[in-house]
RNA sequence: GCGGAUAUGGUGAAAUUGGCAGACACGCAAGAUUUAGGUUCUUGUGCCGCAAGGCGUGCAGGUUCGAUUCCUGUUAUCCGCACCA
């Protein structure tokens, strides 16, 4: 009896999506869960074996809820905007929109044949203009509540893709779509102020169920330092010179300070710099550098000395000299810093090369070698004098300071404002209008959404402008606030805009009112458990939390975190243990696994392999001892008799198996699920025989892996209805033990013998059973008896001397 | 430099609070079935050793009756951030 899988998957997919098996009911009694996978950016080449891996996880633990009697959503969309898609689309002469339709049917058609669970009649894309509609209200709702602004700074740019890039997306100083060298160009451009979300972004790790090591992530990315303000004054002026510093203690080690080649205050105060040519000689040498090029030369400190420019040291009222040095970056702090090089590195180096003092204020180390970062006790620091903890050194500065209004304390963070704009033409257009009299103004919310024209021509224009600048029709308008004329914005959003709140949309996919209906947010949020990967743990999930506060805060949502679980997939790397890249030729298609063995194998594949959160390279051959397992669950219908209940043989291991596959699942430890059905597989093979009931049990805590075959066995056997609607299997605690186990029995720790003794046996039982055994009673003969204990259903441990 | 992780057979990997290291699978070897190949089935398979026995979870110590698990030190690899003041 050979298993046609090629049909059996053809007709079980038809029948779920005829039987409506897998849509979540709104307005519904059950409890609800809302399980989440990352949804795709849908690219030319199709799904990747990744993409199964991230999505199988969840799709196991959606089918077993359902099972359980949960209302479940488990929905998918199309995260379509983007560089690739118009890449692709500029190269083959095709319209983006076209593209993306024709990749968005290639995957669905792949997903599909998967045999996944989700729910399609929620389906969203991103790229739809009811869906980029609510976008860009809320957009407009940030806008409107002053964290949309615009700035002329230094942005990341790529001369290849001819667009500004986020820091996020520039990690490196590579362009994250092209790998091109990004470049440092001056730029008016849109910035959502992400920063001032960002101690809720901190605090709100607290309450969420994040792997450690994402919450980590996720906190170094913010970034969060305290420390103090302090103002120096300009020796001659009415000027303050105002640094950030996380070491306040220090402030009468200070020999110098350190500007940043940009910073305003050098082009203000140029006349008195006597030296400016020489100053500007080196401002050009440093613009030259990309930012990449300038974090990289660690080791070798430049800069400058203004010769003519002195500042004060507030405290002490010494002068001491100002240099500029592209070791301070404009972006972090205030752009300048004071530089104590007895007890800072960088600043330690700095000294060394220029020859500038180096003053110890804290005992302990040996300042000549190297800067001292370590306690000690204060010297050369009036009032510090003779503390000796970092902790009450700060305080007492920042008290002084304070006092006497030099300074204050004061917080900063790594993360920066979210540069939030592409000159390309695939994109949310931005719902700005810039008028002459009134300034910004946004477009109204009744005209949403506001369109992307249909063009013939979207490249980008070579001077970083974005094609839409180039359609009179869509730029000309007029203001909606005073009827004059107008232009449109023509920047349209990045890549992460979409995919910000897609997860709301899940809720309530087709409103045209309102983002999603308050009481289907109010059922289904927060997300229950969201799985995905390591490469979105900062950008992505920072950004989609930013936008669910803000949403929280004008009522739009009913929770303050969007995900209550996170958990993430490791990848699925080359046979040859490198990372899969079309340049290497290691790339597995997953269709072509399902072509030759089914859609059932290579799900329960991708979750054997391994630790579902670690990386693991592909094997064939495993993949054929997933195919030999499914043959053999497909087989035990030769060996089945019409008994409806468990046999005494297989009693126990069917409890077992249900207690352990239930408990693996709900810890992503579908490895283990799948190898606990193995080795009951291989029970059942050596008991000879299989009772319908037994059947039933294994088939159901087989579906949510392999469910096709699963079904098809239900079916030919008549053991009930289909299984996406059957009830999870339960167990007795009281059968999950076998009445007599075996237990090892150690000698001085170490392993002699192994008895059989009943499940419930007392110390005293267990130890007389042990020693009645000849070779422990050959090996404590004769010898003192110094302790013996017994670990119930473990082992005994009998120490001698 | 900072933060995080990983290290177990020929391979992917298992191992509740410290309690039989190597479950499960791949591969390999031998055998059976088959005209042959493939499939399927049976048996064996951590290392050394004929055996008794000994040795084994990156390395070196420690705690313990007992350590893959806890502690100290150390090495290697991977990931993220990085002249962050």
């Amino acid at each position: 009896m050979n298993y046609d899988f090629k049909t059996a998957e053809a007709k079980w997919q038809k029948k779920w999506e005829e039987s409506e098996a897998f849509k979540a009911e709104d307005n519904s009694d059950k409890k609800k869960f809302f399980a989440l996978v990352e949804f795709p950016y849908p690219s030319g080449a199709g799904m990747h074996v990744g993409h199964i891996k991230a999505y199988s996880g969840l799709e196991v633990t959606s089918r077993k809820r359902r099972m359980e009697g949960f209302n479940v959503l488990f929905p998918i969309g199309w995260d379509a905007f983007g560089l690739n898609t118009e890449n692709y689309a500029i190269k083959t002469k095709t319209h983006p929109r076209k593209v993306t339709m024709d990749n968005v049917a290639h995957f669905t058609a792949q997903l599909k044949r998967v045999g996944f669970s989700f729910d399609w009649s929620r389906e969203i894309n991103t790229t739809d203009e009811d869906y980029y509609k609510w976008t860009q209200w809320i957009f407009l709702k940030m806008f409107d509540n002053g964290l949309v602004f615009r700035d002329r700074t230094l942005v990341n740019y790529c001369p290849s893709c001819k667009v500004v890039l986020s820091n996020e997306d520039s990690q490196g100083g590579k362009c994250d779509v092209c790998h091109s060298d990004v470049v440092q160009r001056a730029k008016e451009v849109w910035y959502l102020r992400i920063t001032a979300y960002a101690d809720r972004l901190l605090t709100g790790l607290d309450t969420v169920d994040y792997p450690a090591n994402v919450k980590a992530q996720q906190v170094n990315w913010i970034g969060r330092s305290e420390g103090a303000f302090v103002n120096f004054a300009l020796a001659g002026t009415n000027e303050k010179l105002r640094i950030y510093t996380t070491r306040p203690d220090t402030l009468f080690g200070v020999t110098f300070m350190v500007m940043a080649p940009e910073h305003p205050l050098i082009d203000k105060y140029a006349e008195q710099i006597a030296n400016f040519d020489e100053v500007k000689a080196y401002r050009a040498e440093c613009a030259k550098k990309t930012e990449f090029e300038r974090t990289q030369l660690v080791k070798d400190k430049t800069g400058v000395k203004l010769d003519g420019l002195c500042a004060v040291n507030p405290v002490n009222g010494k002068e001491i000299p100002i240099y500029i040095a592209d070791y301070v970056m404009m972006g972090y702090g205030t752009g300048a810093i004071m530089a104590v090089p007895a007890h800072d590195q960088r600043d330690w180096e700095f000294a060394k090369k220029f020859g500038i003092d180096i003053i110890e204020v804290i005992k302990g180390g040996d300042i000549e070698k190297e800067a001292y970062a370590g306690d000690g006790e204060m010297v050369n620091s009036d009032f510090l004098d003779g503390l000796t903890d970092k902790k009450s050194s700060i305080a007492k500065m920042l008290e002084v300071l304070e006092e006497r209004g030099l300074g204050e304390k004061g917080v900063q963070y790594k993360m920066k404002d979210w540069a939030f704009n592409r000159q390309r033409y695939w994109g949310e257009p931005i719902p700005i209008i810039h008028c002459p009299a009134c300034g910004m103004v946004g477009v109204p919310y009744d005209e949403l959404p506001l369109t992307l024209p249909k063009v013939e021509n979207f490249e980008p224009g070579s001077d970083g402008e974005s094609p839409l600048a180039k359609i009179d029709e869509f730029v000309n308008c007029t203001c909606p606030r005073c009827g004059g004329k107008a232009k449109r914005e023509t920047d349209t959003m990045p890549q992460w805009a979409g995919s910000s709140w897609y997860y709301l949309r899940y809720c309530d996919p087709h409103n045209d009112t309102c983002l999603a209906d308050p009481e289907k947010l109010n059922y289904w949020m927060p997300v229950d458990w969201y799985n995905g990967g390591m490469e979105h743990v900062t950008r992505h999930m920072i950004y989609s939390r930013f936008w669910h506060k803000f949403l929280y805060d004008i009522g739009a949502v009913p929770c303050e975190e969007p995900y209550a679980k996170r958990s993430i997939q490791g990848l699925i790397l080359g046979p040859d243990g490198d990372k899969m890249s079309k340049s290497k030729g290691n790339v597995v298609d997953p269709l072509d696994v399902v072509d030759e063995y089914g859609a059932d194998v290579l799900r329960t594949y991708v979750l054997f392999m391994g630790d579902y959160g670690q990386s693991a390279p592909w094997s064939d051959s495993s993949v054929k001892g997933c195919k030999r397992f499914i043959d053999r669950v497909w087989n035990l219908q030769t060996i089945l008799n019409d008994s409806e209940e468990y046999s005494e043989k297989l009693e126990t291991g069917f409890n077992k198996a249900v207690k352990k596959v239930g408990e693996d699942i709900e810890n992503l430890k579908y490895n283990t699920a799948i190898a606990a059905l193995m080795t009951l597989l291989n029970d059942i093979y050596d008991a000879g025989s299989i009772t319908r009931k037994e059947l039933k049990t294994f088939i159901t805590l087989l579906n949510p892996f392999a469910p096709h075959v699963t079904e098809e066995i239900n079916e030919v056997q008549n053991l009930g209805s289909m299984l996406a609607k059957a009830q999870w299997p339960t167990y007795d605690p009281d059968k999950c033990v076998d009445a007599l186990i075996e237990i090892a029995v150690q000698v001085n720790g170490k392993l002699r013998a192994r008895v059989m003794v009943p499940a419930d046996a007392d110390d005293a039982a267990a130890l007389e059973i042990a020693k009645a055994n000849a070779d422990i009673a050959a090996q404590i003969e004769g010898k003192t008896l110094i302790k013996e204990l017994y670990v119930k259903g473990r082992l005994v441990n009998i120490v001698v001397r």
